[in-house]
DNA sequence: TAGATTGTTAATCGATTAACAATC
DNA sequence: TAGATTGTTAATCGATTAACAATC
């Protein structure tokens, strides 16, 4: 499973989409497939999957292809979907709640196992099957449950606080829909994932408002 | 405000990070700022801003440095923040509701306009204060409001025909949430943001599982 | 004026694409 | 065997960084 010792940003973004891809191919009943069958559908050029597979390793037959589950399977193996990491969810407002929800983590390798919110008025109720707790109980729920994710739905003044709280109880990624963007190159053998919403939306109305100015597209309305 | 022609799909993305930043150093009361500030409280070099800005024209001073409130409110412009675009929601599921509630449309240059869900149980409830509406309506209510964008909030399956549907109704720009991939090149003008939430939970939980081959940090644990 | 910092060009770096020998 | 398609190296392209002359 390991072949090259640094794997590029770029690969990493793209791994999750081979492995939706492949999902589908193989829902299909598509038990075979050639790196520019998949470019195909994907959008991009089999030069890229071939580079981007062999930096883990020849998941590949020459003169033949992939086996689709095969391949699928050790993708999900690098990304760690049959694993069973704790996480906790901070913030149960809007956002909070549908996360807590709307996500099959179990598909993705990680377990939700608490819900956490700062307004008492919320502390009891029930979200997806958890009780969401006071932010009072975090240190104790965390010792015992021992937590690796925190997924950050909480507004951005208060971000920086609770992240180096909960950076204090070993939490080792955070997945940070806050305002506010973390960056923790000092602590080492943390990693981030900041999801700015408004960010999205505001590159979608660039676009929008800037028709001439797209890139890499060819042809363009005017 | 038009310098360069083409730019690039990185520097859009980082227009709006650098619209956000300007923020709170303004709401700190900082009235001037040198690339050089900008660039250590962002984490990027210095060099990356004057070459970004300059992407769309010269809003600095030399020897000097930046007016804060002037370069935010260009960058704003750019951007359209202060535009008002007409934007439906389909799929008033978890997601679908806390997007509806839980972002400020306005500061990002649009408007939500209409909700729309095809399970005719939540028709007539009200989000966020819009009324949730059958997705029979759709197509005389996009005639008389004339929505711009489309947030989907909608099942893989049923992406590919809602899709099409809006389309057709001269939708011009898609927030995709669904965990289907839109790829548009064949309609002009028309533009896309797909927002997977499960791939970036993937990405998180690869650079968990995966210390070793973190890219781009210098320091790793071992 | 001298110092600071931009705008912009040139150099470097990394990522993508093309090519092709290896091989199933 | 011949055809197909990979794994991998080399060429190209684009994005980032460095350098510096222009200038406030």
């Amino acid at each position: 499973m390991s072949k090259n010792d640094k794997v590029s940003n770029s690969v990493i973004r793209r791994l999750p989409r081979y492995y939706r891809f492949l999902g589908e191919v193989l829902a299909e009943g598509i038990s075979k497939i050639s790196s520019r069958e998949l470019a195909d559908r994907m959008k991009i050029t089999a030069s890229q999957i071939r580079q981007d597979l062999n930096c883990f390793g020849g998941f590949g037959q020459q003169g033949y292809g992939y086996n689709v589950a095969e391949l699928r399977s050790e993708i999900g193996e690098i990304l760690g979907v049959n694993k069973d990491l704790p996480a906790v969810l901070i913030g149960a407002g809007n956002l909070g709640k549908a996360l807590s929800v709307h996500l099959d983590y179990k598909k993705y390798g990680c377990r939700l196992c608490g819900i956490f919110d700062a307004n008492e008025e919320l502390v009891g109720t029930m979200l997806g099957g958890l009780p969401v707790r006071s932010m009072s109980e975090l240190e104790s729920f965390c010792e015992s449950c021992r937590p690796v994710i925190a997924i950050l739905c909480i507004p951005r003044e208060e971000a920086p606080d609770v992240c180096e709280r909960l950076t204090g109880l070993d939490i080792k990624a955070f997945w940070n829909f806050s305002h506010y963007d973390i960056t923790l190159e000092n602590i080492p053998g943390t990693v981030v994932e900041n999801v700015h919403l408004g960010d999205s939306l505001m590159a979608l109305c660039y676009k929008i408002n800037n028709p001439g100015k797209k890139p890499e597209t060819e042809e363009s309305e005017q």
